[in-house]
DNA sequence: ACTTGATATGTAACCGGTTACACATTATGA
DNA sequence: TCATAATGTGTAACCGGTTACATATCAAGT
């Protein structure tokens, strides 16, 4: 890799003029910036960012921090931070955290001394002495927080409350519920909500992690507990797709039998069987408006805090039954 | 932040001596190890790495180019790459290329300039003039590279001969087969060992890319083009769950009429109605091993060119009839 | 007593950029 | 014509680490 002094003596010019050519500034002569520019063609030159970023203390670099990228609600936000970022010259950098304070904790110092300019949170500790007295700019992101950082979320309680009417809408008479993991607020919104509209149409409802494998033991017990019901809503896509499998084995049909409603609208839904009615977040808008967010505090040092809240929409598939198209 | 000179003040050392205990290296006395150490505790004091990466040319980065994170197989594989890395001190930069070759070489410049330690690629270009003439450590992952570059793969063959040897000892007489992007190697391979099993048993066969959509649409194909089969071998998960779901917008029961191995293994399989039968792949596996052959590179020097060729595995759920347990 | 090697520590150069500052040279305006 | 401003360029300090090298002390060996 060649130098910006190599180029400078290529060119015959200082390395002062060198990087005046390269960033745009200060005076430089018509001729001086052909030189350069060609020295730099001819050389394949390309600035070392390390250096660069030494002196300016700015790295071109944003962590990404979320508790599991193996959950399907991830990757598209990651993709969508990732595009947004790398749109503006930024690289991402990947932590999971499984939402252990060490882990966290740790990739909060890696990344302070490798000086990233910025941070994206997805992680859902209630319990974070953390990141306040961090001096980065940094957003939340599907996460409420105390203090004054900014955040980014949709609006989860609106969204049980639409999967409530939804399931009313079309029929339903007696209601279920799987709730998220309790300690996740803005998971907890969403059960407020569907439990608000329900009232006593509510025959039963549990809680579950969003595991795959605990959600079918959920769905299993509530089956188990409350069966009949007509409506379920579930906290999340994953947590309605066991619903979905556990109701295949029970012969109980989907959408005759028992109308299902999840919430995320990440692609799983598309894919099982029948396709899944759910309350869609705009998850890729959510990672770029966090991500663009982002980029206003690291770029323009915006001060005053912001949070934003992005609205819900329903996914009308083949879980519930169309007004007036009743099979 | 702290520096190694304010370090060096308030021990009553140089910065060479604080150097040598942060690096344990060089001889340094009791007493001025132990004020050194004090004087780090109480400023809280972490190296700025991007000062150490300048002189030392290593970052404790590594870049991670996948096409698309979004797609289920790879949030799997960036989890393991990402712990390993981890675990040995690296962070990952996430690069989504989409299998553009700008977006790639574009972050292939980036990747260099920040000094990046080492590459894992999971792109599958036919055509990259790329990676051969870098001289970074590299390993390739699930992806077959001509030249020199060390490769981790699953036996891609050997699990289509094992798709199509199942679905023959499960019952199926009639085989259909949907296959992946035809320029993929390592899918063409598993196309490649389910024909050469099936013989003239298949009775259809199509092609898909790895998207929802589009396998949905093959599946269609397929169906109307040659039903009846009896056996369905798809070349990767995602196209299974769409062949699942077809198959009861047609009233096609599976497995009773129809039996459907996918591939990959990702927890999608899981989630499907019924479970899907399919050839798991030791994704995380073949993550780990990928970024601890890496870090070899990285830190050994290692020279030789190795590829690692990783055993698939049936994992039998609900879409195949087990072997004495006819329905 | 004197050489020698091990121990201990500091100074300064270096990594590759950016930029303050000094110093020219040229253009502009009165 | 001359003061002044605008333009152009190089030198060197700086960012925060690492380490070669010089130097000093001390114990061991002869």
């Amino acid at each position: 890799m060649a130098t910006i002094k190599q180029v400078a003596k290529r060119a015959n010019v200082s390395v002062a003029t060198v990087s005046r050519v390269m960033n745009n500034n200060g005076y430089v002569s018509a001729e001086a910036r052909e030189a350069v520019e060609r020295a730099i063609a001819e050389l394949e030159y390309a600035p070392n960012r390390v250096a660069r970023s030494l002196f300016t203390k700015t790295s071109g670099l944003i962590g990404l921090i979320m508790p599991d990228i193996t959950n399907p609600f991830f990757p598209q936000l990651a993709r969508a931070i990732e595009d947004v970022a790398n749109q503006h010259g930024y690289q991402v950098v990947l932590c999971n955290t499984d939402e252990q304070l060490a882990k966290e904790q740790s990739y909060l110092v890696a990344l302070q001394t490798m000086h990233v300019d910025g941070l994206i949170i997805t992680t859902n500790h209630s319990d974070n002495p953390n990141y306040e007295k961090l001096e980065l700019p940094m957003v939340a992101l599907d996460r409420i927080v105390k203090s004054g950082i900014d955040a980014v979320i949709s609006d989860g309680y609106e969204g049980g409350r639409l999967a409530a009417e939804t399931l009313l809408n079309c029929g339903a008479t007696r209601l279920a519920h799987i709730g998220g993991p309790e300690q996740l607020q803005t998971v907890k919104r969403r059960t407020d909500g569907f439990l608000d509209v329900a009232g006593d149409r509510l025959v039963g409802m549990t809680h579950s992690s969003f595991t795959f494998k605990e959600a079918l033991t959920a769905a299993q017990t509530l089956f188990d507990e409350h069966w009949p019901f007509d409506g379920l809503f579930a906290a999340n896509d994953v947590i309605a797709a066991a619903v979905l499998q556990e109701a295949v084995r029970r012969n109980v049909r989907v959408p005759q039998d028992l109308q299902v409603i999840g919430y995320d609208g990440i692609e799983l839904g598309e894919m099982t069987s029948p396709p899944l009615t759910t309350i869609s977040q705009p998850i890729y808008e959510m990672g770029r408006r966090a991500t663009e967010r982002l980029l206003d505090l690291i770029e323009k040092k915006e001060t005053v805090t912001k949070e934003i809240l992005l609205p819900v929409t329903l996914t009308e598939r083949q879980t519930t039954i169309r007004k007036g198209h009743d099979t």
